[in-house]
DNA sequence: CATAAAAGTGAGTAATCACTTGCTAATATA
DNA sequence: TATATTAGCAAGTGATTACTCACTTTTATG
């Protein structure tokens, strides 16, 4: 991938993430990238294939991310690490979470099956601590996590830094 | 308030949910209002005036919405009815909290002060059941409430009713 | 009933949109 | 080194955008 076609994805990504698909011309990207308009046409064939381009990235950053908590054969390792998720996000990677947050409520892009792996893996673990009804707690744990991240996203990472030894306390002090 | 005023309204509030602010033009609406363009900026001085409105109906829609709990004074009540919330979003409701919630990652739009009072009646229910840490529960039970809400608005309400019971014993199990 | 205000229309308008085209510069490959 | 492929640019293109304006129709009010 060429330095300038990675430069488009960076803006893209940025743009999109803030001012949304629809609300961020092809002609910005190409200006603050100092770039041909043309050439994300070259590249990506049109703007939609251009998000695409991102969606794929993110895709694959999102399997990454989890791969070590489904690799975790503990219970409670998996629920603590699921947990401290949310906590992993760093700054510069806001662009990137916002966008996959926002597309959640585009009719192309729902694709919720990305979680699905996690949330197994989470069933899973809650059944091995004898949990009586595993799926559900998955299902809470998960928006929780979930939740907050999007709170991250809003207000900072420290805002919510004392909700992640919290939860990770209750769920330590509910397992028998 | 005149009746092709209120057409508009409903029409833009459907488009704008679904297509997005920025995805729905101003002769969309007027074409599926049965309205020419030139009322809704009659109406609404502009595109984003339209929005606006929008949004000001939302807020006080919510707040009758919220009051109920608001005056609850049995703590239990007050925790059972926040959890019974999203389950009370009937179909003709979802563009309304969809628009809601997409706007939550609009710049302009962020206003999360609207759930505030709810979140410290919670706080002070949690408060009288001396639960140690009653604010952090009432945050989470809050962003449990949301994603449950998001998730119904993706998925429908009976794929979460088995949740609804499920957290309402949870909670109830733990006061003591 | 007269008249002013409000509601409503439809044909514009300049600006912006995503995208194309014809071209040159760089890079890879044989 | 010759040449084919890819990367990149500048100047367009028609379509669409939010919005305006001159105008007519309806409603309210003294």
């Amino acid at each position: 991938m060429t330095d300038r076609k990675k430069k488009i994805l960076g803006v893209a990504l940025k743009l999109f993430a803030n001012d949304g698909f629809n609300g961020t011309s092809t002609k910005k990207i190409a200006k603050e990238a100092n770039v041909s308009e043309g050439l994300i046409f070259r590249h990506f064939g049109n703007k939609k294939g251009l998000l695409n381009a991102l969606v794929q990235q993110a895709a694959e950053r999102t399997s990454v991310l989890v791969a070590p908590i489904l690799k975790e054969a503990h219970p409670k390792i998996v629920i603590q690490k699921t947990i401290e998720l949310p906590f992993t996000i760093t700054e510069n990677e806001y662009s990137f979470w916002k966008l996959q947050f926002k597309l959640k409520w585009e009719n192309d892009y729902k694709s919720n099956e990305k979680m699905k792996p996690l949330l197994d893996h989470l069933s899973w673990a809650f059944s091995a601590l004898r949990y009586p009804e595993p799926e559900k707690e998955a299902v809470i744990l998960n928006y929780i996590v979930e939740s907050i991240a999007i709170g991250i996203l809003r207000d900072g990472t420290q805002s919510h830094e004392s909700l992640k030894t919290f939860l990770i306390e209750k769920y330590k002090t509910l397992l028998l």
